[in-house]
DNA sequence: TTTGATGCAAAATGTTTGCAAAGCT
DNA sequence: AGCTTTGCAAACATTTTGCATCAAA
């Protein structure tokens, strides 16, 4: 479900920045650190919440919002606005290529794809622009291969 | 403050469209689309709100929210999710570059980009993606001018 | 034993809805 | 008159916060 090498390393690297920035190691956000390292695609924090609740243990819906809220501040995860009026979660790994999403609008389903052309074209207006660029999202909305059907 | 002829033709066309739809003229409306009109960026709701207080007629928040709905299932306007907790909404203009959005993560402002190259790579791509492409939605984040000094 | 982590419940925020009054045509 | 539009207040959904308890170091 998810490759051995990059998993290990994110999980790894989560657990010695918060190590680093002085937090204890708790079961919920170690339980919440795994999931999202075996995760193809983001999250929201409800689907974060139930997932947990049927896989690993049960942690409480603050407490999620409470350790997505630090990783974020870690950059060890990143937000994604899919226009779903919930914010998604998803883990950034340093070393894998960049990412964006797909939106189905009428079912919800979101997919990562990347896309180099995209990201020259981005890297190199980011030069151009009234704007020192941290970041970056580009999402894509239509209907996925089900809806249009 | 605006274009004329790319003004008149956006509020004409978004009266038109209305009409088309079977709605009657009010007031409450036609203020929030004359206020668009004049923008040169996405507003949010509360911003809607509290410029139309000033500058025009009382607009209750409840029909700010009803009326960018029915504009946006128009198409007269869109959405712009800029990670800001909150939706921006700003006019679609047929016959206007396609633009994208700055934001500045430390003080909030919002600015409208456009590049030709970017648009390019997006219109390739979507058609090599498992998703029928309605629509796309770009935002570069970081620190503007003012607050990167 | 000290400090951070967690759960619960309450609050805050942004958005939507029900309903009655007012406005167009 | 018959319909849409609007404002108000209440409902909603998501996210945040306060506080007491629990757990790690």
């Amino acid at each position: 479900m998810s490759t051995h090498t990059a998993t290990d390393s994110w999980v790894m690297r989560a657990e010695a920045t918060l190590a680093a920035a002085g937090h204890k190691r708790g079961g919920a956000r170690r339980a919440v650190v795994e999931l999202l390292d075996g995760q193809e695609c983001a999250l929201t924090a409800v689907e974060i919440e139930d997932a947990l609740r049927g896989e690993r243990r049960r942690v409480s819906r603050a407490s999620v919002y409470r350790i997505l809220d630090e990783l974020e501040r870690l950059r060890l995860v990143q937000r994604v606005e899919t226009g779903q009026a919930m914010i998604r979660y998803e883990r950034v790994c340093e070393h894998e290529e960049h990412h964006h999403h797909l939106v189905c609008d009428s079912c919800g389903l979101v997919m990562p794809f990347s896309d180099k052309a995209l990201e020259r074209a981005i890297d190199k207006l980011s030069e151009r622009v009234p704007l020192a660029v941290s970041e970056h999202e580009i999402v894509l909305h239509g209907s996925c291969v089900d809806c249009a059907a």
